[in-house]
RNA sequence: GGGCGGUUAGCUCAGCUGGCCAGAGCACCUCCCUUACAAGGAGGGGGUCAGAGGUUCGAAUCCUCUACCGCCCA
């Protein structure tokens, strides 16, 4: 055994072995099973304390559960990421001086492509770093061609049944990245902003009325002026028109339609009477109200802006202006005009683009939608009926709330990097058409057709294109070949057509789906669903991240093809996540899940915190407060920075580390090496037997006791995913019973017992020791595996897989449990005694022990060495007739009292307000359990057991006062 | 505006369905380099459980209100 504990080097070792264990791969087709995927960490950065957190919580369960026997199962992956990845790449581009427009998008495409696997494999080290026990050969990605394929199934499944439609919506808009986003991708924060006050000239010349705005540049998009129905200053204007200032006498609308710039006034419960003046403008293609206004009164929709929010052609003179020097500009020309009233500062909240921080346009523009209403109906039912559990329960009202006030999803992403969306639209006939494989009969057929699926439809290609693309190294799985990963993972099917040029030729000529153009170029033919014609032409956007995500639990492990490991992993077992994805992610496995498998995704969600510093502050990079758990686990070990995450993993709050802690926990790791370190060099040579076999003595059959309740309490606090419990009691058990205590008994027998006895307490140091480390091998793998190597009796080649122990009820002794608590209290009395008088550590001093009953007193003769060696006793006598003699100080304990010999160093004084002071403290507690006692309603009342521990305790009490009034009588008659 | 959560020792936090004269780790004080461990051992001090009311034999725990802090949604 190594002589120091050196945690890098274990780690490091162990972290390989790991790697690719087979122990770790789930097996096919057996059960019980127990399954989680990784939720899939974004390819653009690294591993920070979120992820270590997220990915210990998943570890310690899936360790725990393998131990126990399950088929497991811990699936890892990666996911694309696309508007942050795309933004990552466009910025190294800038710093090259170049733009995703000059590079093309097949180009930019390739350059992400080659860019993702630095930061996916160095994330991947990173968790195998910090102990992930993942099956890598199972390793997805979220773009992979498998997860591709299931996209493109998901969406055209949904899309035929009308569950994805296209329309014209007013939508986030982020004209940094020129793209749409989801209502949750918007952050608002609140922004100091004016609020002016415009007048609007009555057409009749009758004077003007004031609407008040935030933003007046969207005015030249104004399509009416609204007032509450219910307002008596406005109700006569209801109906007529006024003269919109500023904006073009003709604009045109969304349908290509003349808008004149006299506009209705129009009277809309919408509008609050109480905000600015009580008349709003309408704006319907710049606001998500107006526009819910603009439909109910059938408003023509004028757009003003363009992509990048430059005001366009509708905008007459301000064309050209980006919006805020439009909104300068046009307050100016207010002013000029005297149409502006008054300007007030202004709070609002303005929503800002999560990803680029760019203030989002509210913009109408024709996008992808999910229709989730309907996909909500079951995602609800399975969280009512408890299929799908959150833990804490508290964000089950989180998730149902959000669910059951849902709105539609816009999927479709203006950017570059994603899965293109599956839609053809026709030339001809303009019919939208969606396709996935299933059209092609062939498995040959199909995998072309996904190889191309991705915006090359119409490319033109040669066998050997088809060829070389398919005996590459696959992206995802680098062992395999593209072939091989469509056969082995995508298909589970041999395409064996697809292995010679000459099969390949074959297939090609004889398939109705292709068409040869000349020697051996071919195209893969796509046909108008509705008019047949073959000029069609893909969608451009791509689809929302959280689009392929949300197929994460199934997709990943083969649907849509029905899979081995669909049927022996799914549904998953447990996900494990942070609140703040509760929305975009967990709420769309479940529609996905319950909508494509009829199963839910998962049984428990595991919903964690999030981890913030030691003030309570979110961690940044730009505050400079992260804490690396890279640097933590060079510094300290993954197993102390695990053991810190899981200790401080209370449900429901958030967490806040300090590096101190991890220091903290880092002397666990030592403590447990120096216990193991002295358990193993007192075994060599000695016969270690089992547990069964041996002559228990007294400490033995506490120590067992002991473990025992320890076991029963940790398992229970880990089924419930009280981590930070778990954490404690295995910690307390280990540090305070194991090696305060029970390691400093059995050193009486190792060093001066007989044979036997020696062999007895070793037997049981080991396997206290074996167990011990089983139970703490899930939260901290490395230093466990590492010890369990050298222990006399494995039960396995690995930890990892070793049996995790069961209860046993023969294993517990509560008779000699209960003594030897008592005896640890009876031996800190003394120890007390010693400090209180400041003894020095190394006087040895003559005790005698007065036993409170026969019984005590043949245990305590049992164990009258281990004794003597805890208190350091020169001499020790246990005698049922001892009688305090002048030398000697006294201390009461359930046991009995202890006569502690201080000849000559002896302060009667300093003894006397010692014991007062104990008096004092037994006469608290005799008044507050008297009190309780005497209570009638407290005796009547109280379930018995209650009261009648209450009694006993009193009765301890009355027998301690008692002798201490001896004592102190004693003591004055000196 | 609607909803959720928090407030317990100097610090970070446990305390589950009420029985605790309130616990842990770190920090602090005293003594000790005793042959597993000074990254350690032995002993110790420290809290009117945010405040006010209520329910109960009994409240840190349940209920109501107040104050402060945080988060989510609109």
């Amino acid at each position: 055994m190594l002589k120091e504990y050196n945690h890098n080097e274990i780690e490091t070792k162990w972290s390989e072995k790991y790697k690719n264990a087979d122990i770790f791969r789930g097996k096919p087709n057996q059960k019980p099973y127990f399954s989680v995927v990784l939720p899939p960490p974004n390819v653009t950065g690294s591993l920070h304390i979120g992820h270590a957190l997220n990915a210990t919580l998943q570890d310690i369960m899936v360790r725990y559960k393998r131990m126990k026997g399950f088929n497991t199962l811990w699936l890892p992956g990666f996911d694309h990421a696309g508007i942050a990845t795309q933004w990552v790449i466009v910025r190294e581009l800038q710093k090259e001086g170049i733009s995703r427009f000059d590079l093309g998008r097949e180009n930019f495409v390739k350059r992400v492509w080659q860019w993702v696997p630095k930061s996916r494999d160095s994330i991947k080290n990173q968790l195998i770093r910090i102990g992930a026990s993942c099956d890598w050969s199972r390793q997805r990605f979220t773009l992979d061609e498998g997860f591709s394929r299931a996209v493109r199934e998901a969406f055209v499944k949904l899309h035929k049944e009308g569950l994805i439609f296209k329309a014209p919506y007013i939508v986030n808009w982020d004209p940094k990245e020129r793209t749409a986003i989801s209502d949750l991708e918007v952050e608002y924060y609140e922004e100091k902003g004016k609020l002016w006050y415009i007048r609007y000239p009555l057409e009749d010349g009758s004077g003007y009325i004031v609407v008040a705005t935030t933003r007046p540049e969207t005015m030249l998009g104004d399509t009416a002026v609204a007032v509450n129905p219910n307002d008596e200053r406005y109700k006569h204007l209801i109906g007529k028109k006024v003269l919109l200032p500023l904006a073009p006498e003709e604009r045109t609308d969304i349908n290509g339609n003349k808008v004149s710039n006299l506009i209705p006034i129009i009277a809309d419960e919408y509008v609050d009477p109480a905000f600015g003046t009580g008349v709003v403008k309408i704006t319907p293609a710049h606001d998500p109200n107006d526009f819910e206004v603009g439909k109910r009164h059938n408003l023509p929709m004028v757009i003003v802006m363009d992509e990048g929010a430059y005001i366009n052609k509708n905008g007459g003179e301000f064309e050209g202006l980006y919006r805020y020097d439009a909104r300068k500009k046009i307050v100016e020309k207010l002013k000029e005009l005297g149409l502006l009233e008054k300007e007030e500062d202004h709070i609002h909240n303005v929503g800002h683009s999560q990803r680029s921080k760019e203030v989002i346009e509210p913009y109408l523009s024709t996008q992808w939608f999910v229709d989730t209403k309907k996909l909500a109906e079951k995602a609800i039912k399975v969280v009512e009926e408890g299929k799908i559990k959150f833990i804490p329960e508290g964000w089950t009202k989180t998730y149902l709330n959000w669910m059951y006030n849902i709105r539609e999803w816009c999927i479709s992403r203006q950017i570059w990097w994603g899965h293109r969306i599956p839609v053809w639209y026709c030339k001809d006939c303009s019919h939208i058409n969606s396709f996935n494989d299933e059209f092609l009969p062939t498995i040959e057929e199909k995998i072309i057709f996904n190889l191309y699926a991705d915006g090359k439809i119409n490319q033109i290609f040669c066998l050997e294109d088809i060829l070389e693309t398919l005996n590459q190294q696959n992206f995802t799985h680098p062992d395999k070949t593209n072939l091989q990963f469509y056969e082995e993972v995508v298909f589970l099917k041999k395409a064996d057509k697809l292995k010679t040029k000459q099969s390949l030729i074959e297939l090609l000529e004889n398939s109705q789906h292709f068409k040869k153009l000349y020697d051996e170029r071919y195209q893969l033919i796509l046909k108008c669903e509705k008019c047949g014609s073959e000029n069609l032409h893909q969608e451009e956007d791509v689809l929302d991240t959280w689009f392929s995500s949300a197929l994460w639990p199934f997709g990943t492990l083969g649907w849509p093809e029905k899979t081995q490991d669909l049927d022996t992993f799914y549904p998953t077992s447990l996900l494990i996540t942070g609140f703040d994805i509760i929305f975009f992610w967990v709420a769309r496995m479940i529609m996905m899940g319950t909508k494509f498998t009829d199963n839910v995704p998962f049984e428990d969600v595991y919903i964690h915190a999030l981890v913030r510093d030691e003030k309570g502050e979110k961690m940044s990079k730009t505050k400079g407060n992260v804490i690396d758990p890279l640097e933590m686990a060079e510094k300290y070990g993954a197993d102390a920075l695990r053991f810190t995450l899981t200790a401080l993993a209370a449900q429901g709050r958030d967490i806040r580390l300090s590096e101190k802690r991890i220091e903290g926990y880092k002397h666990f790791s030592n403590k447990i090496w120096n216990a193991s370190k002295f358990v193993l060099t007192n075994s060599q040579n000695v016969d270690i037997k089992p547990v069964e076999s041996l002559n228990l003595s007294l400490e033995d059959k506490w120590i067992l006791t002991a473990f025992e309740k320890t076991l029963e309490k940790s398992s229970n606090d880990l089924e419930n995913y009280r981590y930070n419990d778990y954490a404690n009691t295995i910690y307390d058990f280990f540090w305070h019973d194991y090696c305060d205590w029970y390691i400093e008994l059995t050193k009486e027998r190792i060093y001066k017992g007989s044979q036997e006895e020696k062999e007895t307490a070793l037997s049981v140091l080991n396997y206290i020791l074996r167990e011990s480390l089983k139970l703490l091998h899930p939260i901290m793998p490395f230093i466990t595996e590492e010890i369990y190597q050298y222990l006399p009796i494995k039960e396995t080649e690995f930890l990892a897989v070793a049996p995790y122990p069961e209860f046993r009820q023969d294993f517990v002794f509560e008779k000699e449990y209960r003594f030897v608590e008592d005896l640890k209290e009876m031996i800190v009395s003394i120890r007390t005694v010693r400090s209180d008088f400041n003894i020095e550590p190394t006087r040895k001093l003559n005790v005698r022990l007065k036993p409170s009953s026969k019984e005590i007193e043949e245990n305590l003769k049992k164990l009258a060495n281990q004794i003597k060696l805890l208190i350091k006793a020169e001499d020790l006598t246990i005698d049922p007739q001892a009688a305090k003699k002048d030398t000697e100080v006294v201390t009461v304990s359930k046991l009995g009292e202890s006569f502690i010999d201080l000849a000559g160093i002896l302060d009667i004084q300093k003894e006397i307000q010692r014991q007062e002071k104990l008096l004092q403290e037994v006469e608290k507690s005799i008044k507050i359990s008297e009190g309780k006692l005497s209570n009638e309603n407290f005796v009547n009342k109280a379930p018995p057991n209650v009261v009648e521990k209450e009694k006993q305790l009193y009765e301890e009490l009355k027998q301690k006062r008692e002798k201490i009034l001896s004592i102190l009588s004693m003591l004055k008659n000196y």
